[in-house]
Order: C-alpha cells, then structure tokens, then sequence
DNA sequence: CTTGATTAGTACGATATCGAACTATAATAG
DNA sequence: CTATTATAGTTCGATATCGTACTAATCAAG
C-alpha cells in the first residue's frame, strides 16, 4: 500500500511540474500575439468580462481569476489606461468599485481572439483539441477542489 | 463545421485559463511548504537533479524547466547562497558550468517533499490522485508538442 | 448610537520571470 | 590560421505577482 502510495506522491510532484511548464509556454505563445505591454492575465480580464457580463467589482474578478486584490488593482490599471475598461465607483456599496467594459475593450478583445487562433492554426492540430476537450473538465473539477481546500 | 470550431475556439482558451488558475493555486500551496524565500521553481531544479542526475549545465536544466537563461541564472544563484547546489566550471568547455547537489540539496529536497506531501493530505483526497493520474500523460503529450512548435 | 469586526481597495517592497544586449568561448568555413 | 557564426552565461531594465500593512466604508452586537 505504501508503494502504491509512494507512486501517487510522485505523480503529485510531476503533475504540478507539467502544469506549470504548459502555463509557461502557453503565457509565452499568448504573449506575442497581443499588443505590447498587454499580458495574457489582462486578456484574461477582458474575456472574462465579456463572457460573464460586466460591472462586476475588482473583487469578484480577482476571485474568478484566482489572483489577489493588489495584482487585480495593478492589473485594471494597465487595461484603463488602454482605455479598455472603465472603473466607476458602486452606487450602492461605499467601497466598492464596478468595472465596465468599453467598445475599445470588446474590439480588443475580438482582434485577440482572431490574433491568437491564426497563430494556434499553426500550433494546434486535431490531436491537442480532442487532448484539451478531454482533460478540461478533469481540470475544472480539480480546481475548484483546491480554490476550496487550499 | 464552423460551429464545431468555434467550440473549439473556445475550448482552447478555457483550457488555458484553467492551466493557470491550477498553476496559481498549486504555487501557492506549495510556496507555503518550504523555507522562506525558496520558491517552488527552485524546488522543481533540486527535485529535478535529483531524479535525473546532476553534474548538468545551467542551460539543459533552463530547457528542462522551460524557462530561460536569465532566469535559470538567477534561479541557480539562489540555490547556492542556500548551499544546496555548487555550480563549477565545465572542464571540457570553457564557456559552460555544471551544477552539482550538495548533500544540504538533498536534505532540503527530503524535507520539502515531506512538508508538502503532509500538507497535501489534508487537501489532495483519492478523487484528485485519480484526476492527477488520469490526466498527466496526456498533459507530457500537449507540453512536449507545445515546446517542439511552439 | 457606538464599538468592534469584516470587507474593498490601495501602497510599498520583494521576487520570479522575461527580452534585449553583452562577453567569452567554441565550432565551422574559406 | 583567420573570420564568421553559434553557444553559454551574465547583466540590465521591465513587469506580473505576492505578502504585509494601511485607509475607508459597511455590518453586527450591545
């Protein structure tokens, strides 16, 4: 039991280890196909945005972006002054903030969006869609186990 | 067939953004498990030495990692003020070093991967061993086809 | 009400990483 | 041999992210 067991804790190590490497390349492959100065983390926002709908507070987006607030804080800095977004103070909370989206943001958005698939078309064959579609659900409830657990 | 795609589309950049958030969140848990100021990269070099072998050059273990020169010359400095490794000149090439553990490397390495298994128990149940298990080789397949396209 | 506790956002310093430019050595071509 | 090209490693500046600590506003008891 304790071998099975040992095997399990490697597995644990090399998973993590592969999951990091893929973040790094696919962050390096995302990165040229956007503006300069625009990191993935911050088409990440945008899309999430416009997926999800705005207004939304830079809390709920830290949260769903599983960033802390100070990089969010950074982070819808660099996207105002690109004018992307627009950040107005709540109505009907004090201290909060609602982050809006702009035309120029949404039109961002769509030029990335078709910048990063002509580069995937290169990269990406049948193979890597069908491993990404069956590993993605795997994922999705692994991370939500450990946003939880952590 | 462009409905497919555009699911497709899709697919890929969730994919991704879960790659990330599980990498966010795995860093931090692992962060939290090792000394201060030893990030989980400089674990992953240690960890990597040891299964592998040490005596390397700086830069086959940049590639293993997938990171660059620059940043496995940084990583390596940390690692020997720490005492865990020794980077000595390559005999049979002037430009070249190699790195070797010290036995504070593998003692390190012994207690970290005990502190973070001890800390997984709490978070990584049988469900998510089997996810990790399930998933990891299709991930190498993706990685190595990434980093050869890239 | 008032006081203590929680939450939203910001400020500051630290660091891991990258890209570009540089030095030094090695390998290759003529 | 010499000149060009390629490779190993470093240096420098930029930035995304984190942790700690702070301010301001809300909420919850009493």
């Amino acid at each position: 039991m304790s071998e099975t067991r040992d095997t399990e804790d490697f597995e644990v190590f090399g998973f993590f280890n592969e999951i990091g490497i893929i973040n790094q390349l696919s962050t390096a492959i995302l990165a040229k196909c956007l503006p300069d100065g625009v990191h993935p983390s911050h088409f990440a926002i945008v899309n999430h945005l416009v997926r999800t709908g705005d207004g939304k507070s830079p809390v709920r987006i830290a949260a769903a972006m599983q960033v802390t607030k100070n990089t969010m804080t950074h982070s819808l800095k660099v996207l105002e002054d690109r004018k992307f977004i627009r950040v107005e103070p709540d109505p009907e909370d004090g201290r909060g903030k609602l982050v809006r989206l702009t035309d120029a943001g949404r039109g961002f958005r769509e030029a990335a969006i078709a910048s990063v698939l002509a580069r995937f078309e290169d990269i990406v064959g049948p193979e890597q869609y069908e491993i990404m579609g069956r590993v993605r659900g795997d994922l999705e409830v692994l991370r939500k186990h450990l946003a939880e657990n952590r």
